[in-house]
RNA sequence: CGCGGGGUGGAGCAGUCCGGUAGCUCGCAAGGCUCAUAACCUUGAGGUCCCGGGUUCAAAUCCCGGCCCCGCAACCA
């Protein structure tokens, strides 16, 4: 399978929203890599523009060495949050920005790009064209000013000649964007006249971009320069990987970049002679305490203030779990930290400080044997999580990412009561049933084992911390070994620790 | 104008595609337990599932109509 995120765009630091989007396809990558699946998950940053080159020139650096040192920056910030992406592009690399041209040269030869002259507004101030309709009383809404018409020669690609097909398409296959309220925008984009697209800008406008193969005076604009990237990438990767990965390709993207992902890029493949990708998985925007986040608010999160202020593995939890993929939802820091106390603390840390305390205290961490007479309450304990891993898996298809942690904190939730209803504690004063307990306790640690497995995906770190606290080797963590038959005898677990320490919330506040 | 999303117990939200006991977290009330992170377990109170019509044996869910709220300049997922 193959995951992409958007490139971002280097003149911004990553905030939520990007950070959500890396956390979405992260967790993917590293759920479909533990079932086995050759997954390739890719990422990188979008450097070329008119913006960076004025940040560039601002900073007093050349623009080469200020997006290296951005994207750098970037890459760092991503590795510091534990993203697994496989390969990092950047539009600058070499291999892009041949590959770039090779496609350009491609789509030029077979007819699809053309050199026409066009008139429009344009604001010297934003160094861009306006339509009629973004004037505010005729007047640039940035500058105020009024804008000049201006005529200008450009290349331009007829993607109005892959409209019908990409409607065919997009009939054909009702899930090539999802969920279904995209789509539907998108289909009705295409019964509208989509128009043809201009993809190139003179040098004597902007130099900060790749040059169109076939004309030294022009760069190419955003859209041939990035969207590209899915493909370059993996062409670098080689030949074999384009063909394995190509027809598996799942982009995932805000909303905000629904057309150019949904309309330019597959009219581009179509002209480049490229099989579409497979799937856009389109998601929705976060609000943060119920208002749009922004600059100037200053009410951006960014994912390692997270990290720091509740760790990255509870943070990721919560956008997991209090998100519906595809629709919008709201940051607040009181629902953060019920989340975590509930959810976190309360429950699974809680479950797990129980259980190795008991195993401990009761068995000096030794496990204890199972015998082959299961109780009803073990079989169903054990069902919970068979379960909770069938639901999960359905849900993981379905991109529901909140309803897989909702399936497995079930059984979960069920692991307290069964604790509970079992008593291990009470049983454990009558030395004639300390053969049960052990048991209770063997079937509890298999909850551990398990679900470090199920919540892997999720919170890779706590998932780590529970294969170690059942001193389970790195290498076996996976190990689908059925319930009851993992654990040898003589095997030693450790003592307990609080993995996620409550948040005392101040009740006078 | 148009497009999209939403309206579910006190709060915040799932569930709606594939009709059939309305679920979760927090809060509230009563009880239990004592292994555990004052955590855990049980029970309870609290709901015209925005309104009206239709389909159906059956509608939060499907269909039609209406009301209300949010987003749609830029930065940006």
């Amino acid at each position: 399978i193959y995951i992409t995120t958007p490139l971002y765009y280097v003149n911004a630091e990553p905030h939520l929203g990007s950070a959500y989007t890396m956390i979405i396809t992260d967790t993917l990558a590293r759920y479909y890599r533990a079932n086995g699946r050759e997954t390739f998950y890719l990422t990188g940053t979008d450097e070329h523009g008119d913006k960076i080159f004025q940040a560039a020139t601002a900073a007093g650096v050349p623009p080469k060495e200020f997006t290296g040192r951005v994207s750098a920056a970037f890459r760092d910030i991503w590795d510091q949050c534990g993203f697994t992406y496989d390969h990092f592009i950047r539009t600058t690399d070499a291999y892009h920005v041949r590959y770039v041209q090779e496609f350009l040269t491609k789509v030029y030869n077979a007819g699809d790009i053309y050199f026409d002259r066009y008139s429009g507004l344009y604001c010297f101030g934003c160094e861009r064209f306006y339509t009629e309709k973004e004037l505010v009383g005729g007047k640039c809404p940035d500058h105020l000013t009024e804008p000049t018409l201006i005529e200008e020669e450009n290349y331009f690609f007829r993607m109005s000649k892959y409209q019908d097909r990409l409607l065919r398409h997009l009939e054909e296959h009702p899930d090539f964007i999802r969920p279904e309220g995209f789509r539907n925008e998108v289909m009705a984009m295409l019964r509208e006249p989509i128009g043809d697209l201009c993809i190139s800008r003179p040098k004597n406008r902007l130099t900060w971009g790749i040059e169109i193969p076939f004309d030294q005076r022009y760069v190419t604009y955003v859209w041939f320069d990035a969207l590209i990237n899915y493909v370059s990438a993996l062409k670098y990767k080689g030949q074999a990987a384009f063909e394995k990965f190509w027809p598996e390709a799942q982009h995932f993207i805000g909303k905000d970049i629904l057309k150019p992902h949904g309309v330019f890029w597959p009219t581009m493949l179509m002209a480049a002679g490229l099989p579409l990708y497979k799937h856009l998985n389109v998601h929705g925007f976060w609000t943060v305490e119920g208002q749009k986040m922004s600059k100037s608010l200053g009410n951006v999160i960014s994912p390692l203030a997270m990290k720091e202020k509740i760790g990255m593995d509870a943070f990721r939890y919560f956008v997991l779990r209090e998100s519906v993929f595809g629709q919008d939802a709201d940051f607040r820091e009181e629902s953060l930290t019920a989340r975590y106390n509930a959810d976190l603390a309360n429950n699974l840390g809680n479950l797990v400080s129980r259980v190795l305390a008991m195993q401990d205290k009761y068995f000096s961490g030794i496990v204890q044997p199972l015998s082959g007479n299961w109780h009803s309450e073990d079989v169903e304990l054990r069902d919970k999580f068979h379960q909770a891993e069938e639901e999960l898996k359905q849900h993981m298809q379905s991109l529901q990412f909140h309803r897989a942690l909702e399936s497995v904190w079930a059984a979960i939730d069920h692991a307290n009561r069964y604790t509970v209803q079992t008593s291990p504690f009470v049983l454990f004063k009558d030395p004639a049933k300390r053969g049960r307990v052990g048991e209770i306790l063997h079937h509890l640690l298999e909850v551990i084992r398990t679900s470090g497995r199920l919540i892997g995906p999720f919170l890779p770190d706590t998932a780590k911390e529970l294969h170690a606290l059942l001193a389970i080797p790195a290498g076996a963590t996976n190990a689908q070994v059925p319930w009851g038959s993992f654990f040898v005898p003589g095997h030693k677990v450790l003592p307990p620790k609080v993995l996620f320490p409550r948040i005392e919330t101040d009740p006078n506040a």
